[in-house]
DNA sequence: CGGAATCCACAACGATACTG
DNA sequence: CAGTATCGTTGTGGATTCCG
């Protein structure tokens, strides 16, 4: 039986945080070690299948990839689109919440190059 | 020995994230439980006691908070200030760094009590 | 008061093997 | 192809004690 409970949005966040709360809702649905390179990957191309993505988020195990996009797709940020036939074929794409992260994505991501380019002066 | 090395910015950046480069920077300064929550204390409070952190973040036990002072120290988000005589006395207080991260931060707590508003309806 | 040291628990991650 | 199952490892956090 085991009950694990390996989805459900992001297993930290049962009651995580109390205070700063939407700031901590944002974190906790991009938060960790991949989700948003999964983001910004589906944020330049406009779906990508399961094995694409395998093969540009390096070294993720496909355990892990899987979960990730479980709790992305919980969290509505990622659509999940199944094809019938054989070979089996699934693409994933942003939903428009998942879109509406590119502001927040863009900002990180220009803050975190300044920090970059200061360091090395 | 054991050679510990619970400092030096995060535990989990050492060659972590390849791509995407400045947004990993940005989550790796930022993320994880309790960074944001201090962050955003420091951003309302000009200075703040290690105390007084220490009571505002419910929940926190003392060895993550000195190691989450810590890593904001050496990423020089935040400062920290000794007066000398007794009883000892520090603060912290937010540095230039720190104080830029306003903009990702309160982008970050709009967007998740967007979120948050229209899962009511 | 402001931590550091120690010890422990558990959640996240990685590798591999297997399945519809 | 797109996953799941199982296992072992590592990282991260909590509780407690002790020290300058």
């Amino acid at each position: 039986m085991t009950t694990r409970k390996e989805n459900s949005t992001n297993n930290h966040n049962e009651m995580y945080w109390k205070s700063n709360c939407g700031l901590s809702v944002t974190l906790a649905m991009i938060g960790g070690r991949w989700k948003i390179n999964i983001l910004t990957y589906l944020l330049n191309y406009p779906k990508l299948r399961y094995s694409e993505l395998k093969e540009k988020l390096i070294g993720i195990s496909e355990r892990v990839l899987s979960a990730k996009l479980k709790e992305l797709e919980n969290d509505a940020l990622i659509e999940k689109i199944e094809y019938e036939g054989f070979p089996p074929k699934v693409e994933y794409i942003l939903t428009e919440k998942g879109k509406s992260l590119k502001e927040i994505l863009d900002l990180m991501d220009r803050w975190g190059d300044q920090v970059i380019e200061k360091q090395d002066e």
